[in-house]
DNA sequence: TCAAAATAGTTTCCTTGTAAACTTTTTATT
DNA sequence: AATAAAAAGTTTACAAGGAAACTATTTTGA
């Protein structure tokens, strides 16, 4: 008596939880590994995680912004954000850039090698969710989609 | 121009998400984020992260478990659960029991000091999100559970 | 019944991410 | 200007968690 048999995230359900199943770390915490697995079943392969594909995509549509900033945006500790950084420019994805104005300061943008490879996976980035035969209906994900950022307090709908 | 000041858990509003402020993998990475950090503002003190809590509050209503199934119903893996619960048993919480029908097998009780350990912390694990200020009205974090349940395949509702 | 395969945990080694201390540069204060 | 404080990254040292290999039992199948 397994759910969701096969995708290594199972939950057993003749476990008694008594309450857990209520509570939201938890729940985020299960839902979160679950669409990791699935990431790693469709693009293991192209040797990149979620937040590592973040980082790229991000510095796409910001060229030139601050390294903090974009360790603020996207959760990820400077410390961190420097070694991320440091292997895609030794990978020649990303450049560098201290300006005159502020030279404790990096601006990054991605090198052409950089753009080719965001262009060239950004659809198995966005799409690989289409494939993970969620329980959930159209309606329910985008509802679900946005609670989230309303929680995370993610701004949404700026389409400006 | 930051949303959610004072967290620790800012994202900055003024930096092109370019899509990702819909991607499911992304906000479920920040939600667990925020979450996480109000658990250690509010009970940091007690030197038990939320998943470990969780281990010894499935042993109480589960006694004799045993520590694959425990692991399994968690998503925690074996070689992680296999240091938790030894970490466990030095602490006196736990009591590990090789059955004699399989001798592979073990067995796990909470002793007398993990059940008053339990008791006596249960309302501020369950009861943190409280003080957590969310967002989000009462009618929609109940609909976020629903939904993460759904999504993580974690039955709910079984009031038998 | 005896070797092969499967199961349950454990151990070892490694990766990821973090906290804390540090370096360099800029801003604020006298 | 001269020192103090703050800011932006970086380095170092460590902890959490996981994959893979390993041990000990049990089950299967020839």
């Amino acid at each position: 008596m397994i759910t969701e048999a096969g995708t290594g995230t199972a939950v057993r359900s003749d476990v008694e939880l008594a309450g857990l199943e209520y509570s939201l770390g938890f729940l985020l915490r299960v839902s979160q590994l679950k669409v990791f697995h699935h990431f790693f079943d469709k693009l293991g392969h192209v040797g990149l995680k979620p937040g590592e594909f973040s980082v790229l995509w991000v510095m796409e549509s910001n060229p030139g912004i601050r390294q903090g900033l974009l360790a603020q945006t996207l959760a990820i500790k400077n410390a961190h954000m420097t070694k991320l950084i440091r292997s895609f420019e030794a990978d020649g994805f990303v450049e560098r850039h201290i300006p005159d104005e502020d030279r404790r300061a990096v601006e990054l943008t991605l090198t052409e090698r950089g753009r080719d490879f965001v262009k060239r996976n950004e659809p198995d980035f966005f799409g690989y969710m289409k494939s993970l035969n969620s329980p959930l209906s159209e309606t329910e994900t985008r509802e679900l989609v946005r609670l989230l950022a309303k929680f995370a307090g993610v701004a949404q709908g700026d389409k400006t």
